[in-house]
DNA sequence: CAGTCAAAAATTTGATCATATTCTGCCCAC
DNA sequence: GTGGGCAGAATATGATCAAATTTTTGACTG
């Protein structure tokens, strides 16, 4: 039973169709990544191998870069789930968030044009409207959009890898946040950064990605200690 | 033909034997990481698999691994090599690690007491008995050893695994560094780091690990911009 | 006689391999 | 130089074996 071999699309549009193995990733990373898949619950390879209608070795490949980019928790035995934060994991992230997506907001001003500051306010706009609405997924996906959108014109790659594998630690908790606490109250200092984007202000931007980052991760916290 | 299943060793001693998968990911990690595999070498599935005498589904997810650590370079066709450094990545892996491996160092600093100061002293000796016999992968061996055994006390076990992962990407430099150099002015700053341990002194030690960065990494970016 | 705990069978899941298929790069003929 | 095979390597599957969990069963005790 294949799914697409090297064929195009149905449409005609020439789509390069990626390997099994790279669909599954990026499949179970994007489940992850907006809390499809809740924090504590596990992972079973024939499981997915059913569910996708794939084979066990791409679905094994796809968990194992999982793992490494600490998406996914390999448990002594040979279990695997998705990891639940901790305060001390908590604390962690926040010091390398701070960190490496500040310094990618101050490179990105560095670089960035009026025309890129549009597409990111539309983007913005789009969020304020998930918000409003009170679409949690529209929110996660858009916000994440948004920062990655950011990062990706500071023109350190490495940088924003790091900081796109940090996001999959929290992502998940990032949903729980929501289920609990609505969409109302969520941190929204993009405003303060489109402007300082805008102007050119490197530590402007810095900053308003710092805030940003500590109340997102406060508010994680708080579920947290909710928790316990 | 198997090599071992979960027998204990010859020897008697109930060593627990490790997945394949996983002892093919430690093996080759080691290689990469001591320079054993040259920066810009290709890795063949069906090579390690033979020369290991591993079939190729655990050689696939160690290599797998090894990718999204940044170890290796998965090329848009189906190559993967060991990647090269080139003067852009230098420098994002300077800032991260002074960042992360600074602070690690300032934690470590908090929580460690006079015999774990003696331990890495003996490494420290170690090293420099290597250097001074111009043993370049006793050097290499030691100094990742010295500087993880240091981070391991941070109990920031997120961080320590980050700068971890991080070392990856310019161990193999590192080896090219000494083979065009020797090792006779290898950065050193493990005395200042030492006493700074045994003062209990964070920000000596902070201090004393972002100099010890520094000078590696300009040694790396002289052979870079030789080889230009 | 019922309840509980432990041991053993059964089922589920993971690990590994052998093999078939597909794709890439190269070489050679034109 | 260009295009069509050809070799070799990667991708993917299903089968098979091993390990861990769960369920069942049975014995012993209160």
């Amino acid at each position: 039973m294949k799914l697409v071999k090297n064929t195009a699309d149905q449409a005609g549009v020439p789509i390069r169709s990626l390997p099994v193995h790279e669909q599954v990733y990026q499949d179970l990373r994007s489940r992850i990544l907006f809390g499809e898949t809740a924090p504590g619950q596990a992972v079973t390879i024939q499981g997915l191998a059913d569910v996708l209608g794939a084979g066990m070795t791409p679905v094994r490949e796809a968990i194992r870069r999982l793992i490494s980019d600490g998406a996914l928790l390999f448990q002594g035995n040979r279990r695997v789930i998705v990891p639940t934060l901790d305060v001390v994991a908590l604390e962690q992230l926040v010091f390398i968030r701070k960190s490496i997506e500040s310094e990618l907001a101050r490179r990105a001003a560095r670089h960035v044009g009026p025309e890129f500051v549009d597409r990111l306010s539309e983007i913005d706009a789009a969020l304020d409207a998930a918000i409003s609405q009170g679409d949690v997924p529209g929110y996660l996906r858009l916000n994440y959009q948004f920062h990655m959108a950011l990062y990706a014109q500071a023109k350190a790659p490495i940088m924003a890898e790091q900081a796109d594998r940090l996001w999959l630690r929290f992502g998940p908790s990032l949903r729980v946040v929501c289920g609990r606490f609505g969409t109302q109250n969520l941190p929204d200092r993009h405003k303060d950064l489109l402007s300082a984007l805008a102007a050119g202000d490197e530590e402007g931007a810095a900053v308003a990605v710092t805030q940003d980052v500590t109340q997102g991760m406060e508010q994680i916290a708080a579920v947290l200690e909710i928790r316990e």
